[in-house]
DNA sequence: TTGTCTATGACTGACTGTCGGTCAATGAAA
DNA sequence: TTTCATTGACCGACAGTCAGTCATAGACAA
């Protein structure tokens, strides 16, 4: 008979070879037939694996969640101190700085759209990306408890922090916003010895 | 001559008659040819007073957020606790439950645009926001402080705040997501006695 | 084993409809 | 006659569609 391609595969195998492009150009400045061409497919492929354009972005940003997920799981094995840990969670996405610009723009376009779409694709998406993260949070501030750095009522503190490392992400648009600086503010409230700058 | 428009009164008067459309239709499915039949303009007129589609938008937003500083500025003055006064200022787009919802929409689009867009316009207009939001946040606080309600070290927190606040906008597209409960776990880091549940 | 035929699903790109944005023409006031 | 506001026909760009083409796995005869 016919060919049998595994559609989930090539699915990734085009977001895969989009990756550059989309951190290129950004989001709304990316057209279909770019995507295919890049893809070295034509535009009416492209439809077989996606419904749309917004679930293409959809699948090239959880490439970079995945490698997020992977950093953020092995963070948590590092000899750190609990305060330590909590920075470079919630600041990961500001490290590189280089990389890291191109990247933050992306994960900006991503909120952006699934701010707007009502896609429940999209929010199951994001309910299940946020899960992972918590999960390693939840961590952290236990090993944290369980090692006495932090006191106890400060365990189901994981979802506050998730909030707040949104809100970062968002205000960061903003000139002269210190992500460091605020999240020192934050994290003070959260150990009985405040240290002021970069605590690494 | 000929007539001289006062093009800053007309553009106004082009958002308000726009409003009920936007809210209805959301930012995405919002036409510039039902914007200018609304309005009661030819197309072409709307580009007299408006750069772009993001720029109308915004300039509609700005009426909502006139708005919001109005009542926030007011609640300075009532006579209410610290924490109370803390706990509506983070949570008033929540507050009417029909209304609200549609607020909150058109918010989240809002937030969504400036994420994106890199207007200068569009920056400093955030920022000249965010400035005045922070500074009824601080009066709130310095008074807090002022009556013993709260510690010193929470006077600088307005900032704190704000992130938070902007990140429970964007996490509460999110099915389950108790704004409420949210803030009140955040609040608790706050005051010394903590409440559970709204504490008005 | 080899050659041939065929069903099927992958693939394509010309085409369509939509929409943001432009501009030449028109109108009205002074 | 000048000047400015207004207008809607028009344009180009782009997302998304669909009728048709192509490539190959498998069936089967020689």
């Amino acid at each position: 008979m016919a060919i049998i391609v595994d559609k989930e595969a090539k699915r990734r195998d085009i977001a895969l070879s989009c990756r550059d492009l989309l951190q290129e150009h950004g989001i709304a400045n990316l057209t279909i037939a770019q995507i295919a061409q890049t893809a070295g497919v034509g535009k009416g492929t492209i439809y077989e694996y996606f419904d749309n354009k917004e679930d293409i972005v959809f699948e090239i940003i959880t490439t970079f969640l995945r490698e997020d997920l992977e950093y953020l799981q092995q963070l948590v094995t590092l000899p750190l101190s609990t305060r330590e840990k909590l920075f470079r969670f919630c600041t990961f996405r500001y490290e590189n700085e280089q990389e890291g610009e191109k990247y933050r723009e992306l994960f900006k376009e991503f909120l952006a759209i699934s701010l707007i779409s009502k896609e429940p694709a999209m929010l199951r998406f994001s309910q299940e990306a946020r899960a992972a993260f918590r999960i390693i949070l939840e961590q952290i501030l236990d090993e944290g408890v369980a090692q006495g750095e932090l006191e106890e009522r400060f365990r189901g503190a994981a979802e506050s922090l998730i909030i707040f490392s949104t809100g970062m992400v968002v205000e960061s648009r903003l000139e002269g916003f210190d992500t460091q600086q605020e999240l020192n503010t934050i994290l003070d409230l959260f150990f009985p010895t405040p240290t002021q700058g970069n605590p690494s």
